[in-house]
DNA sequence: TGGGCTGTTGCAAG
DNA sequence: ACTTGCAACAGCCC
């Protein structure tokens, strides 16, 4: 589930709520989400510690303390982060790690319990390999469509596989990818040397079109995702392909069509998309 | 009922 | 070196 977009909404919420607050406790109900750390070792170094600002790249929030460590999470497919000014507040359903803190709770939820946590230097390097080898993030002011096309026209994959390489540009997954492609109008399956670069730069715009209008909607919720006040976001209504196969085209009428690429679920135009 | 699907990504295998 | 396929997991939907 959860994007550039709907990290990007988790992140700002937290942001507006947890820099400047103490951890007081910490319940690690799944040990095995604690990837670099045992749970012993993972509350002696977090409590006490003070929250300071939440940062995020690609799919992967940095949640920054004041201390030596801070804390990297990543959501995979259905992990969850929500904070509550009620320290008693009724916690989300499958929550697997409880912070208690000296303003609010923080829980961490996940039902398919693919999400990681780690423990992380607060400055230089994470060492986390996946987190240290991000390409830039789609959104990194300092991306120009020009050097995107440049690195896409290089690519020998084809243009989904292309687009969901966190190498490559960090923070599309399945949803906006086939709705960049769908705005920019190239098959998902086309190679990455067929593309022009007029294409491969309006394929960047689009990325970011879609990723701005999603981040101002609260995120896609399709399934499963919530926000960081535990609610959902109003993003699925602004699709055009994603979960429509078989359904008009908004722009055309045509079904919308359904096929796999890059061993992913992928929905198109076959005639807005070339 | 149960098999196949699901928003991610690291690894193995080609 | 690069790309694709599968495993990790649990729930939902035909």
């Amino acid at each position: 589930m959860p994007e550039l977009p709907e990290v990007e909404v988790v992140r700002r919420y937290l942001d507006e709520h947890l820099p400047g607050s103490r951890i007081e406790s910490v319940d690690v109900k799944l040990p095995r989400l604690l990837k670099n750390a045992s749970p012993e070792a993972f509350k002696t170094a977090l409590k006490g510690q003070v929250f300071a600002a939440v940062r995020r790249k690609g799919k992967y929030l940095v949640l920054g303390l004041d201390g030596p460590k801070s804390l990297l999470v990543h959501l995979r497919m259905t992990g969850r982060l929500v904070w509550k000014a009620d320290p008693g507040a009724r916690l989300p359903p499958y929550t697997r790690i409880v912070f208690q803190l000296s303003k609010g709770v923080l829980a961490y939820g996940d039902v398919r319990t693919l999400g990681e946590l780690w423990l992380i230097p607060s400055q230089g390097l994470s060492g986390v390999p996946g987190f240290d080898a991000l390409g830039p993030d789609a959104l990194d002011p300092k991306l120009t469509a020009e050097g995107f096309a440049r690195a896409l026209r290089a690519g020998r994959s084809s243009v989904k596989a292309f687009l969901l390489n966190q190498r490559n540009l960090a923070g599309v997954g399945n949803i906006y990818a086939d709705e960049a492609l769908f705005l920019a109008g190239i098959r998902p399956e086309r190679p990455c040397a067929a593309v022009s670069a007029q294409e491969a730069e309006s394929l960047f715009k689009t990325v970011r079109q879609v990723f701005e209008t999603s981040i101002e909607s609260g995120g896609t919720t399709f399934r499963d995702f919530l926000d960081g006040s535990g609610r959902e976001g109003g993003n699925a209504a602004n699709l055009y392909v994603y979960g429509r196969e078989g359904k008009p085209c908004r722009v055309c009428g045509t079904a919308i069509e359904l096929t796999h690429i890059a061993g992913r679920g992928t929905r198109f135009c076959p005639k807005c998309q070339s």
